[in-house]
DNA sequence: GAACACGCAACTATAAATGTTACATGTTTC
DNA sequence: GAAACATGTAACATTTATAGTTGCGTGTTC
């Protein structure tokens, strides 16, 4: 894994979530499914908690599940939750001395502005519900006997 | 300068260009200016110059001007001629093997080529005429009695 | 109290980007 | 034609952001 991938990680494992949002899942699990740390789910999913959208259990049983409904989660929570920035910024200096410069810096300012707020916009039609795979008997299994 | 400045420096240089288009001006010029080295204006320019936005010249009195009117440059012919990506891409596996990752990468997809058409529209409401500094008495001197 | 899982800090490894050096090629000037 | 100048390009070094790793502390269940 490289740049960009705790948006990635973040959507792959919620999707699974919202597939059997009663299920506890352990960092390592969920880890050993995205092909990457333990610490770097802890991390990232530490942020979604802070942000509402995940809760987490110490000790024996514990781990990770969703704070509401697939439902009521959607990418743009999990994406401002993240606090990244998958629009690139602007990244003049804040007060340009030359006047190029200057104009070019907010002009750009504007229009990233802009895809940001239109990204977003987007990124909110879509929940974690949709992601969700189809229910099969086997995770329904899972769900009401894990042993 | 860090990350993504090829952008950057090739509209700053180019709207300095276009206050003096007739001028010729070279990499140490503008590398001098942009506080960048002349080898990587010369590596930014060669991408515009295949897309046909500038001129380049060897020899004694060479160096670098636009190919065409300030006007007809828009900042969006800029940005497709670095081939750059400021809409960062989904980095997923192209055939991903699980359902919730694949319906991720197709609507993520979907959205990332919208927001990459709708920055371009933006890009082009814009061109270098729009940036250019105000022409001063020494700017004009520097056109017409240049040494 | 032993096993388990998160919380967190510090460090290492890696990859992308820029910066640098060196040299070749083409142009103008003398 | 030689010298000076500027681009063209390859190879290498440096920097920076990110992910990955280790270690240990804290809380919870058995």
């Amino acid at each position: 894994m490289k740049r960009n991938s705790r948006l990635s990680l973040a959507l792959h494992a919620l999707g699974h979530m919202a597939s059997a949002p009663e299920r506890m899942q352990t960092s390592a699990e969920i880890a050993a499914h995205a092909g990457t740390n333990a610490v770097v789910v802890r991390r990232v999913f530490g942020k979604l908690r802070n942000a509402g959208l995940l809760l987490s259990e110490k000790g024996h049983a514990g781990g990770w599940r969703l704070a509401r409904l697939p439902e009521e989660i959607t990418l743009a929570d999990v994406y401002t939750g993240l606090e990244e920035q998958l629009i690139a910024p602007s990244r003049d200096s804040d007060a340009p001395d030359c006047s190029v410069e200057h104009t070019l810096h907010t002009k750009l300012a504007h229009i990233m502005s802009d895809m940001e707020d239109m990204l977003l916009k987007r990124l909110s039609t879509t929940t974690l519900a949709d992601l969700r795979q189809p229910m099969r008997e086997a995770s329904l299994d899972a769900v009401s006997s894990a042993p």
